[in-house]
RNA sequence: GGUUCCUUGGCCGAGCGGUUAGGCACUGGUCUGCAAAACCAGGUACGGCGGUUCGAGUCCGCCAGGAACCUCCA
């Protein structure tokens, strides 16, 4: 029942049917985030992509091995003598020690990912612990004689590499054209030609946080880090990595680069790259302002949100569209989402309320297959809630008791379900009820409902109908049956 | 300027050569004292112009509009 899973890879631009370098076993890198500022939404789109590939390996009975990395120094802010790097230039501003303010937003980023239910991963190495692996890394770059030191910084030599290794075979750039079209930028007198990119920076005199290194006192260059850390953690090839699409050039390709000259092998054999997330068609981003941390979103507190919107709100909508497309937020877009996850969770509840027949007039196996197959079509997410959709109404009519459904099949259905929602999406269906004083709830309820029922059987229409607009506008819906009346908090 | 990608119904969002995507909203019906929920039924679509094909949102070309990357970025 279990399809091949089948990927698609920017290195080849298709979908290619997966196939791990050890059987039964992958290894996945995903680059993390840079613990400068607050988690936003966009954040949540990476985690949430391959939080849905983790769960699925795992399902598929892969055993994963699954990094993924905590910037937390060695990416500029400026290029050349103003470099400096983004921790050490917020830390200042703040006047707190670099670290305190890295870990700060480290922590977080896990409790927005928990809340998102995102699944930690197997490793998060941080670049800081990785100094020493890094700077083995350019010793082995500058042996192989494809990078060169200048003022106490050293560089990748791009236009050497190209002579004898593909460069550009991620991202279609050619040297020539990078030459010719790099935007002109200050202090490019360090390198030889505008492409090279720095494996090594000199810090300049407030630069705090810095390393030895037999070049200078500095800290490591833009890309590095996850060469040496993915190197470190799955070896010198494995099978998977992923990323933003904004991180395909210049930051992977890069990768690409060193990688192949430290070892002789493009480190991944798949590359995955999710989509942005857009506002009013624009990318969500740190340096365009228009971004929405993902605290706003559960509490409502930012001008763009109309309302507040549960973690597993913003989980459904991200499903909801394909990874690789771009996503465009807006108010109608999340309400929309948050009405349709809450009948596909009110339909796994009604599913205890179906009374099974000796015999099914629905296709279970069917609907097991179709969200199997969706799922092995490069993640298709939405494809799959389709599909779950199906599933709601055959359940909704299931309790109407206009389709049958045999015990066994029932079985099947609930199992399924939880699979699909649950365990591989990764939603979480709980109605959020307390059951502490629940049953106390109930009986309060019970007794509501009970008096009304009365009030109806003697023809008394108004009362029982303020009973239910006041408990409507309290939060509770009120449904009355053909035979008895049900509840639930809205 | 270079590279890559996108344009689907009121909104979001799949599909990518022939058969209902799905959700939200909307309309009619069933049920109900009336509602709500649920169920049944229904409508609205592939940016424009050419081309390939028996047949094109789906392939090719041109045009228009938009985006991402080329600079830290998820």
């Amino acid at each position: 029942m279990k399809n091949q899973l089948y990927l698609y890879n920017t290195l080849s631009r298709k979908k290619e049917l997966f196939e791990p370098l050890i059987p039964g076993r992958v290894g996945l890198y995903v680059c993390g985030p840079t613990v400068y500022g607050d988690p936003h939404l966009g954040h949540a789109r990476p985690a949430i992509t391959f939080d849905l590939l983790t769960r699925f390996l795992l399902h598929l009975d892969y055993k994963v091995r699954y990094v993924r990395n905590i910037t937390d120094v060695g990416h500029l802010e400026n290029d050349a003598d103003e470099g400096e790097d983004k921790i050490a230039k917020k830390a200042k501003l703040e006047e707190l020690e670099p670290m305190e303010v890295a870990q700060y937003y480290t922590n977080r980023y896990h409790h927005y990912m928990s809340l998102l239910m995102v699944k930690d991963p197997s490793i998060e190495p941080h670049a800081s612990g990785h100094v020493i692996e890094q700077i083995e890394v350019i010793k082995s770059i500058l042996d192989k004689g494809y990078a060169y030191e200048s003022n106490g910084s050293v560089y990748f030599d791009v236009k050497k590499y190209d002579e004898g290794f593909p460069y550009g075979i991620l991202s279609g750039r050619k040297v020539e054209d990078l030459i010719s079209n790099t935007r002109t930028l200050d202090g490019q007198n360090e390198k030889r030609s505008a492409p090279d990119f720095a494996l090594w920076k000199k810090a300049a005199p407030e630069h705090i946080m810095r390393w030895p290194s037999p070049w200078s006192e500095g800290f490591p260059g833009w890309h590095l880090e996850c060469s040496a850390m993915s190197k470190k953690y799955l070896g010198e090839q494995f099978d998977i990595h992923g990323g933003g699409m904004d991180l395909l050039f210049p930051h992977h390709e890069c990768e690409i680069a060193q990688s192949t000259v430290d070892t002789g092998k493009v480190p991944a054999r798949y590359w995955m790259h999710n989509n942005m997330i857009t506002v009013n068609g624009q990318k969500m981003g740190k340096s365009l302002g228009n971004f929405i941390t993902l605290e706003e979103f559960f509490t409502g507190n930012n001008k763009n949100l109309e309302q507040a919107y549960e973690p597993m709100t913003i989980r459904f909508f991200i499903l909801q569209a394909h990874y690789r497309s771009t996503l465009d937020f807006s108010n109608a877009a999340l309400q929309a989402a948050e009405k349709g996850f809450d009948r596909l969770r009110q339909a796994i509840e009604n599913i205890s309320k179906i009374n099974p027949s000796d015999k099914s007039s629905v296709d279970i196996p069917a609907f097991e297959q179709n969200c199997y197959a969706a799922l092995a079509d490069d993640l298709n997410s939405p494809i799959l809630i389709a599909h779950l959709f199906d599933a709601v109404k055959m359940i909704n009519s299931l309790v109407a008791g206009n389709l049958s459904i045999s015990e066994s099949d029932l079985l099947q259905l609930n199992q399924l379900m939880n699979l699909f929602v649950s365990d591989i999406l990764g939603l979480d269906v709980s109605l959020g009820q307390s059951t502490n004083d629940s049953s106390k709830l109930d009986e309060v309820m019970d007794l509501m409902l009970q008096v009304r029922s009365d009030l109806k059987n003697n023809k008394d229409w108004a009362t029982a109908d303020k009973i239910r607009d006041e408990l409507n506008r309290i939060g509770f819906e009120i449904k009355d049956g053909s035979s008895s009346a049900t509840w639930q908090l809205k």
